[in-house]
DNA sequence: ATGAGAAACGAAATGTTATAACATTTTTCG
DNA sequence: CGAAAAATGTTATAACATTTCGTTTCTCAT
């Protein structure tokens, strides 16, 4: 499985302050959790830098693999999987369910409506809010008398490089 | 992991023609495979009147047991995921992402912008149609050059019935 | 009808993703 | 400090899915 190399994307957010080298996407998720009064242990720090790191959807396999190599250091899957659960829980962190694949959250510190665009060609994804979705999400559960905890919207096909290529 | 007997749901779509029950979406399902000039062969078929006789989403290796039970038959589990492969083409089938599970769809003779709402109580699965989401996804793909092929919509949460037995 | 090619299926092994269960270490806080 | 809670380590296994290759069945032009 081939690891496209893309860097985290601009901002689509007209609000954003602009943290947006890795380092400071980890710095905001660490003042984060000490506002929240949680830890940020150094495990869960490390996969968020692995993930920022990686440029694209990251396997937990390939997370577990990543941890080991950095640190030389025994880690076994539930260990990597609890960080995982951890970062989620904050929103730091999400899954792509499609993929089986994880993701960097671009704003951790709003609510969101989150969807992904995931490139087939490239396996990158682009992640986009758009609460408008959420808006005909919340009414259809409404008529439903559901009561919604989580939201999975993805979209798969071909980003506009790759699908210019295949065009070639 | 126990499976609640949901029946199929009623129709929701106005102009549904009312083949409501089991035996008669499959038949359907037959009919379409016949029109398309592809083969719904005795597997095929077993696997897809199971999914509608399971009354919710069914993993595959539960398909897998049914199959063996029901026919007595060796089938290994690259058997049942080639038939569900199939009948995914065909849009007689949806996976549901979040759950590793399959369902029979409702609308197999449409084009469908599915949504699922999967309740973490009883394991149930609503499907439902929204074009309106179907469209702003379009509308964020064509802003993103996105050329889209499939879309997976799933809202997690409590159906009416288990939110109700909860908050007792 | 029949034989070549395509499509579908059977079977074994393996790959990938995720959790259960329980022991140990680290952190927090009175 | 010391007890309780939180986090992590370790082993094993469950759950989900695909690869590979050989065989059977179906389709369709001749």
């Amino acid at each position: 499985m081939p690891k496209p190399s893309t860097q985290p994307r601009p901002c689509t957010d007209p609000d954003c302050r602009g943290q947006h080298s890795p380092r400071e996407r980890v710095a905001l998720a660490v003042s984060i959790c000490e506002k929240r009064g949680v830890q940020m242990t150094q495990l869960r720090r490390r996969v968020l830098e692995l993930l920022w790191a990686s440029g694209g959807p990251t396997s937990a396999y390939e997370l577990i693999e990543a941890v080991k190599g950095r640190d030389s250091r025994p880690v076994g899957p539930p260990t990597v999987y609890r960080a995982l659960h951890f970062l989620m829980e904050q929103g730091l962190v999400s899954r792509i369910e499609s993929l089986n694949a994880y993701v960097p959250c671009i704003h951790p510190e709003r609510d969101h409506d989150c969807l992904f665009f995931i490139c087939s060609g490239c396996r990158s994804s682009v992640e986009l809010e758009d609460s408008r979705i959420g808006g005909l999400l919340a009414e259809d559960a409404a008529a439903l008398g559901f009561v919604a905890s989580r939201r999975t919207v993805e979209v798969e096909g071909m980003c506009a490089r790759c699908a210019e290529a295949d065009a070639t």
